[in-house]
Formats: C-alpha cells, structure tokens, sequence
DNA sequence: AGGCGATCCTGAGGGC
DNA sequence: TGCCCTCAGGATCGCC
C-alpha cells in the first residue's frame, strides 16, 4: 500500500514512539518473511534502536550495535506501536518487546496480510545500502528538475510507467504517479523521451508538492493504511484523479478517464492532460513547408 | 528495450 | 448469510 508519504510517515512516528528504545524480546512467528540472518541478533536483539533512515519506500532501522535492519512495506505492511494492553494486529509476523529510555515498556508489531512486503537483516547500514538501495533513484520528495529530465530523456516508456520504476526515482507508487501527472498537465501514457525539458521539470516539481502535501496530511489511507501510531492519513480526500475514474475533473468538470498503463490502474483527466500530438509521415508536396527527403 | 501476464498473498466490496 | 467474482498502495520473473 504505501508510497513515500505512508512510509516517511511511519518512520516519524516509530522514531518518535521508539528512538532510543531497547530491544527486549524478539519474537519471530513467520521466518520466512526474513530475508538474510534471522538469529535474535540479527533481529537486534539488545540492541538500541539508534536511527531510523528512508530511501523511497523502504525503511532502515539502525541499532546502537551497528546492524541494520531493512523494511519494506509491500501493499499491506505496517509496523505498528503498540503500548499498555492494546490488542495486537492480525498477521503480526514479527512482534519486539522494546523498553523506551523512560522505562516504559512497548511492543512493535511487524503486520503484512499480504506479505508482500519484506525484513532484510545486516550487519552495518553500508551492507544494507549496498544490498538494496544502490539501485534505487533519488528520493522522490528532493529529486531535482534536471535528474528527473535526464531520466526521462533515457527511456522510451510511457511515463506513468517510467515513475513506478524505483531506478529511475523511489518512492512514487500508482496513487502519487496518477496524482503529480495531473498537477503537471501530463498524459500519463506520454513517451518519456518526447516530454519536452520543461515540461519533465515542471512533472518533478508536481511530484515534490504532490509528496510534500500528502506527507503533511500524514498521507492516504486506503484500506487499512496506519501509521506507528494507528493514526489514519488524512491526504486521501484531496485526491483528485486517484480512485475518481468517471468522477468529474476537480479543475474542468469533464468526466476524468481510466485504462491500465504499465499494468496498473490509471485514472487522468483527458482535457487537462492532452495526448502528444501523433507524429504523421510527412506527405510530399502537400505544403510548401513540407521537408523533401534526399 | 520494454510490454505483458503470471506470481507472491489476504481481504474488502459488489452482485445475486 | 453465503458464494463467487473482481480488485487492491508493490515488485519480480520469464516470455515474446
């Protein structure tokens, strides 16, 4: 389910809950939900959780002892706070004791109906970064104008489909991807390489604003969206294209379209964001202007 | 290169 | 109430 705001959000909640705290238990009930060690150790077993890093959609959680663990959320996943006697999640696959420097004491829940969603475990955050986020763009919340047009101008794809991939830039996902082409007048089945300069720039720019918005909102909820809190984000009513296929346009009123671009679901609004115009064989001596071929 | 479909899973919602 | 169907925030793989 989430996207970069879902995931910024939750890793300012679980630091602000659980920074400093102390790994008390480690209770692992699904291990293959583990990728690399899966010893207590690994897990951080009595090891401080020291700093809590984002990269896109993924989360790092890095304890005092130098090891690292790497979260990935998936369509479903959550990690959860859980304090007093509040009742744990269903699909908790990995569920830590912790004990705040306070000495109060809470639970962290790792859930994932779906699990599509995963843990990585290292031994240092150079391993995890190594591993797993070499290969990912820039964060979608700082990428700049020019990374975003170089990247563009690389690759032939639609690109709704060129947003989605995590390479080019991390952390857009379906929702956010059909929301910033709409504040940038974009069709989303747009060549990538044919988006004049200007217009790649003014796409980075939508999917900054698009982000931070969402990101202040404490962003969408659809389904079961929480963040470490419990908390539901409050950025799904401001959605204008997202989940809206036939619904009005926000801006002109026309009925909003949808079709499935890059294998997914994508909704945009046919007047405000116009098709590249197709490109026509020229036809010889229909104008004085037409370019003879030599 | 990249489109496409299948795949990994559970759950919600609609139609009947 | 239940059953069957479709669809869902992600990402990877093999095949054309």
């Amino acid at each position: 389910m989430p996207e970069l705001p879902e995931v910024e959000t939750v890793r300012r909640s679980l630091a602000r809950r659980a920074g400093g705290a102390r790994v008390v238990s480690v209770d692992l009930r699904r291990p293959a939900y583990v990728t690399g060690a899966r010893n207590d150790r690994a897990l951080l077993l009595g090891a401080q959780l020291k700093r809590l890093e984002r990269r896109g959609k993924q989360i790092a959680i890095i304890a005092d002892s130098g090891r690292a663990l790497c979260v990935h959320l998936g369509m479903t996943g959550g990690l959860r706070v859980l304090q007093g006697t509040a009742l744990e999640p269903t699909h908790t696959h990995i569920l830590w004791r912790l004990r705040t420097p306070a000495g109060a004491a809470l639970r962290l829940a790792m859930t994932d109906p779906r699990r599509f969603g995963g843990v990585w475990t290292f031994r240092s955050f150079d391993d995890l970064i190594r591993a797993r986020w070499a290969d990912l763009g820039p964060d979608a919340l700082t990428v700049t104008d020019e990374h975003l047009a170089d990247a563009l101008a690389g690759t032939t794809r639609a690109v709704k489909a060129a947003l989605l991939d995590q390479r080019l830039i991390a952390g857009v996902g379906n929702i956010y991807a059909d929301e910033a082409l709409f504040a940038a007048g974009v069709h989303p089945a747009h060549p990538s390489h044919r988006l004049a300069r200007r217009r790649a720039h003014r796409l980075a720019q939508a999917i900054r604003a698009t982000l931070a918005q969402s990101l202040e909102a404490g962003g969408s909820t659809i389904r079961d969206y929480r963040d470490a809190d419990n908390a539901a984000g409050g950025y799904t009513a401001r959605h204008a294209v997202y989940g809206r296929s036939a619904e009005p346009c926000v801006r002109c009123a026309g009925r909003l379209g949808s079709a499935v671009i890059a294998g997914r679901t994508t909704v945009w609004c046919p007047r405000c964001q116009r098709r590249p115009r197709p490109w026509a064989p020229p036809r010889a001596g229909r104008s004085p202007h037409t370019a003879t071929r030599g």
